[in-house]
DNA sequence: CAATCAATGCTAACAGTGTCAACATGTGTT
DNA sequence: AACACATGTTGACACTGTTAGCATTGATTG
């Protein structure tokens, strides 16, 4: 493993917000709620809260920066599946059942992120990196799509598989079925497309 | 109108209780986020923030409160557009857009409703109120498919709708797709039961 | 090497929150 | 009239996010 080699200089802590984004991460990854206390965090990692004010403006900007590393995680995990899974009726249902597993295994972080998008400005000409995360996203889903759907239809097709993955992942996580892969994937298959 | 027959006796406020209900609906029906402050609440109704202790035993009661009212709404809100939808498919589809427009238009109360949920506990044998009424919710969608499906299908399909109809309404909500009723009927309608 | 300066961290404080204990007041009942 | 109970209030505690002012560290420059 290469050493880490910090782009700013680390000062007293060594990186402080490296490692608050870390200790972030690790928190959301053992609870089931995505609620962070800026000052809870501060105290796990040995420091005073206000230290973390010099790294970021407030908390909503430390929460941000933590969802946009989840969506990062997120996409790149939908990418990779997409690759591997190949085209087709089967190939895009089984990327729809990875997203719903995705969620299952990172509840506070999916819900981190999608509670987060709300209060980003996404009309701006300037997207945010947030923006444009979940704008891969989105084409990441488009591309999965039969190529001989005219471009509208190809549209609606990426919002439908959208919705239905990240619903029933929400339901999944708010208790209202409990996670079965193989309902999930029954589920999924049962919109068809018009794919071979 | 009738006037309002109170069960229990009001006593110096008149029935907080129940103010405290309608008002908490009103601050979440002027607002996106489902954040209400239970001291905020008592301010706007003139009285001590401890005097809602008295109805209920904390916060988290009075928001459970509050989102199993919501709960009802929606439930009667779709029981009417079922009633008036008819069957077959194109009846389907209209009560699957009637939910996303519920949710478009009651933001905070949608959300409020399912992010209570998670922290009901559903498998004990005498279900709580909120319970009982998303287990109503369940049963009047699956009550939208068609009969000469099996009855495993039928639960499939009734939560791959339950998906997508939810997932489409959260979306909108946080922002990810614009809001327009011919694009949310157009994606509901991709799904396709084998009903006439 | 010494002095300077910006980056980073700390303490103290403020306003706000949910919640509890103790006290006060109104209401219905005996 | 007196009691008991339901309801509401004040004061306090621990917690939160945030700001202002002060301290320290590391890099930069003479």
């Amino acid at each position: 493993m290469l050493p880490v080699l910090p782009v700013t200089a680390p000062y007293h802590h060594g990186d402080l917000r490296a490692a608050a984004l870390q200790m972030g991460m690790e928190k959301l990854a053992n609870q089931e709620q995505p609620d962070l206390g800026l000052r809870a965090l501060a105290r796990d990692l040995g420091v005073s809260a206000t230290a973390l004010y010099r790294h970021f403006p407030n908390k909503d900007a430390l929460l941000d920066a933590l969802a946009l590393e989840g969506l990062n995680r997120l996409g790149q995990h939908q990418a990779q599946a997409a690759e591997q899974a190949g085209g087709g009726h089967d190939g895009f249902a089984e990327v729809g059942v990875t997203y719903v597993i995705w969620a299952v295994e990172n509840p506070a972080l999916l819900r981190l992120i999608y509670n987060r998008i709300g209060l980003v400005d996404l009309t701006t000409d300037d997207p945010t990196a947030m923006g444009e995360a979940f704008h891969q996203l989105r084409a990441g889903i488009a591309a999965m799509m039969p190529d001989e759907m005219a471009k509208e239809e190809r549209a609606a097709a990426a919002l439908h598989a959208w919705s239905l993955v990240h619903g029933l992942a929400m339901l999944i996580l708010d208790g209202q079925v409990e996670y079965d892969p193989g309902m999930v994937r029954k589920v999924v298959m049962m919109t068809d497309f018009g794919g071979t």
